[in-house]
DNA sequence: TACCCGGAAGCTAA
DNA sequence: CTTAGCTTCCGGGT
C-alpha cells in the first residue's frame, strides 16, 4: 500500500483521464458555492453537458456566463479560443494566467461539470466509470476530518431497524453531484462504504441508512426510487443466496442507478481486459445476448479492470492518462453496450428523477446528512482542500485496505453511513461487538473482495475463527454471528504480523512493545474507543486517499468492490446474488454520493455510546462477573456474554495458562464489559511458537490440564483471582442505551 | 438445519 | 524460498 502514489492536489488535470479527473475533482473540489449548485441549472441550454464536447463558441458562451453569473472580472476571451476539449486540459493555473481574477472559479465550475458530465456518462452506454477512479489516490490521506463524534450514531435511528428512507439517496448518486463519497475505507479507518442500498431497499434493511436524504438534497434521490424498490431485498434474502450460484435474480433497478454514478470508470473499466474465468456461470441471468457471453465474469473483471485500471492510474498518472483515455473509452464503448440495454430504463428513470438539487450542491456540503443532520460536518472547499495535505500522510499507520479480514470488518462496522448495517453492525462499538446481521451477504461481500467468489459464511467464519488464536477476535457466547474484537483496528495496524499476537498475550506489558496491550484491558478498552474515534476522523481522509490497487486477486477497497459490483450489475445485470449485489452497489452509490464531509450519519444501527458520553468519557461500574467457566458452570448466566475463550490459549500448550483472559461482563445494568482474567500461572514462555500454524491435537489436553475448559463457551474459568483482576470496563452509554443494547438486555436475566 | 469449532492442507501475495 | 493470511474441506458438537 505505500506504493501507491499520491497526487498532488493541485495538479494540473490536463493530463489525466476523465477518471482520474473525478479523483482529482474529487479531492480537490471546486469551491462549492450556491452559485455552484445552481449553474447546472442556469447554464445555457445549448452548451453540451459535457464540456469537452463544446466548441469554441460555446466555451464563450460558458465564459460570459460564468462572467455573468458570478461577476467576474471582464475576461480576455481571445485567451480562450479553444474548444470543450482543450479547455478541460487547462488547469487552474492556466486559468489563472488567462484571468487572474477568475481563474479559480472558472476552473472550479468547469471541473463541476466535467464531474458532472462524467457522472452522466455512468448512465450512457458507452461511458462506463470505474468506481475506482473516484478513490482517493493516496492511500493514506485522510479527509480533513471534522471532528465528529467518533462513533457517533445517532441516536435517533436505530442502525438495525433503521427505516429505508435514505435509500434512494444512497442508491443513486445523482449524476451531478459533485460530491463523491469517500474512497471506501482505505483503512479500517476509513470504514466508510458505500452504503448499501439493499439495506434500504425497503426491504427490510436493517440499517438502512441512516442516511437522511434530508440532507441536501444530495441524495441522489432520484433512482432511490427505485432502489428502495428494489430492495425489497431484505437481508435475510440475500443471506439466502449465500453463493453466487444463485440464480436469483435482481430487478436491475438498483443497480443500474448505481452504475449510473460512476462516472469515471471507462476508462478503467476498458482497460482491464476481461479475464475468461466466469464467475457465476450458472446463475447469472443473461439478459442480453452479448451480456450472456460477459456476464460470467462480470465481477473478476470488473474487478480487475478497476483494480487495474486504478493502478495504472496512479502509477502513471498524468503522463500516460490520455492515452489510455482513448484506449479505454475505445474499450468502454464496448462494455457500454452491453450494458446499455440495463442502464437505458434507468438512466431515465434517474435523469427524471434526479432533482437538479442534486446537480452542484453537493459540493457545497456533504451529500448525505446524517440522519439527524445533527452533525456539521465541513462542507466545502475549505474542507477538501484541506485535505490536501492529508493525502501524503507519510506516517499514516499501514494501510491494509480492507484486504485483511479484521480490517474488513471495521470497514463495514465503522462506516460513517452505516451503509453495511445490514450486513454487520456494532452491537456495542465501545466493547468491540458486534454482530453480523447477514451472514451470507456479508461473506459474499468478503468474497467479491478477496475475489474469492465462492466465499461462504462458513468459510469466513473459518478465518474469523482463526483471529480467536490471535486475540484479535472472539466469539460472543450465545449470541449468533456475535464476536468481538479484541484489539482495535490501530493495534492491528500496527502490528506487522498478526501470528505475532499469538505470542503475545495481553496480559503482561511484557509483550513486545509492538504489542498492543491486553484486549480486554480497560486501557484496550479506552484504546478501543479513542482509536475507534480516531479512526473515524481519519477515515474521512483516508476516504480520499486511493488505495493500492490490488492485484489480480487483490482485494479492492469497499468502495471498489461496491463500485465493481455496482458497475457489474450495471452493465450485466444482477449477480446471482442479488441482494449483496445490492447491497454492493448501494454501497457504490453510496460512495458516490456521499459526501465527503459529510458528517457521520448517523444511522448508528449500534450507536455507539462513545459519542454520547465522549469519547474518552469511561465510567467503571462495578462488575457482576458472569460464571462461565470452568466450574461454576452456571449456566444461569446465560448465553449471555460469557468469556470465550480465546483460542489461542488452548490451542497451545501451556499458552492457555499463560495467557490472560478477556471475556465480556455484564455488570447489573446489563452493561457488556471486557474483563481481564489472568491465569495465576502465566509464564511468559508459555506462548506458543509463532510458526506454529497448526495446533496441535492435544493443545485441547493440554488446555484442560491448565483448567480450562475446551469447550468453547468457558475456555478460561474465571476463578476468583480472575475475579478479583476484572478490570471495569468503561461503560459506554451506548452499550447500554440504544438498540444495540437490546441484544444485550434481553439477555440479561 | 444452522451455527460453531478447530484440524489439516493448500493457495496466493508479499 | 518462506511466511502471513487466509481459503477450502471436513468431522464433530450443540
Amino acid at each position: 500500500m505505500s506504493k501507491m502514489k499520491m497526487l498532488p492536489v493541485q495538479l494540473s488535470l490536463n493530463s489525466l483521464n476523465p477518471g482520474i479527473w473525478s479523483d482529482v475533482l474529487w479531492r480537490c473540489p471546486p469551491a462549492p458555492s450556491s452559485q455552484l449548485a445552481e449553474l447546472k441549472t442556469q447554464l445555457p441550454p445549448s452548451l453540451p453537458s459535457d464540456p469537452r464536447l463544446w466548441s469554441r463558441e460555446d466555451v464563450l458562451v460558458f465564459l460570459r456566463f460564468c462572467v455573468r453569473e458570478f461577476d467576474l472580472p471582464k475576461l480576455d476571451f481571445d485567451l480562450f479560443q479553444m474548444n470543450g476539449k482543450a479547455l478541460c486540459l487547462l488547469t487552474r493555473a492556466d486559468f489563472g494566467h488567462r484571468c487572474p481574477g477568475a481563474g479559480d472559479v472558472l476552473h472550479n465550475v468547469l471541473q463541476m461539470l466535467i464531474i458532472e458530465s462524467h457522472m452522466m456518462q455512468w448512465h450512457l452506454p458507452n461511458s462506463p466509470v470505474t468506481p475506482t477512479s473516484r478513490y482517493p489516490l493516496s492511500p493514506h490521506s485522510h479527509p480533513p476530518t471534522p471532528t465528529w463524534p467518533p462513533l457517533n450514531a445517532p441516536p435517533e435511528s436505530s442502525p438495525f431497524h433503521s427505516t429505508p428512507h435514505g435509500l434512494a439517496g444512497h442508491h443513486f448518486m445523482a449524476p451531478n453531484s459533485v460530491t463523491l463519497s469517500p474512497p471506501p475505507s482505505v483503512d479500517s479507518q476509513a470504514s466508510s462504504p458505500p452504503q448499501a442500498p439493499y439495506q434500504n431497499g425497503g426491504g427490510g434493511a436493517p440499517g438502512a441508512g441512516a442516511v437522511a436524504n434530508g440532507g441536501a438534497g444530495a441524495t441522489a434521490t432520484s433512482v432511490g426510487t427505485t432502489s428502495s424498490s428494489s430492495n425489497p431485498t431484505s437481508s435475510s434474502a440475500s443471506s439466502t443466496g449465500s453463493n453466487g450460484s444463485q440464480p436469483n435474480i435482481m430487478p436491475m433497478k438498483g443497480v443500474s442507478s448505481a452504475s449510473s454514478n460512476h462516472s469515471d470508470s471507462e476508462e478503467e473499466y476498458s482497460e482491464s481486459k476481461l479475464p475468461p474465468a466466469p464467475l457465476y456461470s450458472a446463475g447469472s441471468p443473461p439478459s442480453t445476448p452479448i451480456l450472456k457471453d460477459i456476464k460470467p465474469n462480470w465481477t473478476q473483471q470488473l474487478t480487475n479492470s478497476f483494480v487495474n485500471s486504478w493502478s495504472q492510474q496512479q502509477q502513471q498518472q498524468q503522463q500516460q492518462q490520455q492515452q489510455q483515455q482513448q484506449q479505454q473509452q475505445a474499450a468502454a464503448v464496448a462494455a457500454a453496450a452491453a450494458a446499455a440495454q440495463a442502464q437505458q430504463q434507468q438512466q431515465q428513470m434517474q435523469q427524471q428523477q434526479l432533482p437538479q438539487k442534486l446537480t452542484l450542491d453537493n459540493t457545497a456540503g456533504p451529500v448525505l446528512a446524517p440522519a439527524g443532520g445533527s452533525i456539521s460536518a465541513p462542507t466545502t472547499p475549505s474542507y477538501m482542500y484541506k485535505a490536501k495535505r492529508e493525502f501524503f500522510p507519510e506516517n499514516s499507520e499501514p494501510n491494509t485496505n480492507g484486504r485483511l479480514l479484521w480490517d474488513f470488518l471495521q470497514q463495514l462496522l465503522n462506516d460513517r453511513n452505516q451503509k453495511y448495517s445490514d450486513l454487520i453492525a456494532w452491537k456495542c462499538r465501545d466493547t468491540g461487538v458486534f454482530k453480523i446481521v447477514d451472514p451470507a451477504g456479508l461473506a459474499k461481500l468478503w468474497g467479491i473482495q478477496k475475489n474469492h467468489l465462492s466465499m461462504n459464511y462458513d468459510k469466513m467464519s473459518r478465518a474469523l475463527r482463526y483471529y480467536y488464536r490471535v486475540n484479535i477476535l472472539r466469539k460472543v457466547q450465545g449470541e449468533r454471528h456475535c464476536y468481538q474484537f479484541l484489539r482495535n483496528p490501530t493495534e492491528l495496524k500496527n502490528i506487522k504480523n498478526i501470528s505475532l499476537l499469538r505470542q503475545s498475550t495481553p496480559s503482561t506489558g511484557s509483550g513486545a512493545s509492538s504489542m498492543p496491550q491486553a484486549p480486554g484491558s480497560p486501557a484496550a478498552v479506552q484504546n478501543w474507543n479513542s482509536q475507534q474515534q480516531q479512526q473515524q476522523q481519519s477515515q474521512q481522509q483516508q476516504q480520499q486517499s486511493p488505495q493500492r490497487p490490488a492485484s489480480r486477486n487483490g482485494p479492492m477497497s469497499l468502495p471498489a468492490v461496491a463500485a465493481v459490483a455496482a458497475a457489474a450489475a450495471a452493465a450485466y445485470g444482477p449477480p446471482p446474488t442479488s441482494p449483496l449485489f445490492m447491497h454492493a452497489i448501494n454501497g457504490a452509490f453510496h460512495y458516490l454520493s456521499a459526501a465527503a464531509a459529510g458528517p457521520p450519519p448517523n444511522s448508528p444501527a449500534l450507536n455507539t455510546p462513545s459519542a454520547i458520553g465522549g469519547p474518552d468519557k469511561f465510567q467503571f461500574h462495578p462488575l457482576k462477573l458472569e460464571s462461565n467457566g470452568s466450574g461454576s458452570g452456571s449456566e444461569s448466566a446465560g448465553e449471555d456474554l460469557k468469556p470465550t475463550d480465546l483460542s489461542v490459549s488452548s490451542k497451545n500448550n501451556n499458552s492457555a495458562s499463560n495467557e490472560d483472559c478477556y471475556p465480556l461482563i455484564r455488570n447489573a445494568d446489563g452493561l457488556t464489559t471486557i474483563k481481564l482474567i489472568r491465569h495465576n500461572n502465566d509464564h511468559q514462555g508459555g506462548a506458543p511458537s509463532p510458526g506454529e500454524r497448526s495446533p496441535k491435537p492435544d493443545d485441547q489436553q493440554s488446555a484442560a490440564a491448565a483448567g480450562i475448559t475446551s469447550n468453547a463457551s468457558s475456555p478460561r474459568p474465571m476463578d476468583q483471582a480472575s475475579s478479583e483482576q476484572a478490570l471495569p470496563v468503561p461503560m459506554d452509554s451506548d452499550c447500554n442505551g440504544g438498540e444495540s443494547e437490546d441484544s444485550f438486555r434481553h439477555m440479561r436475566q
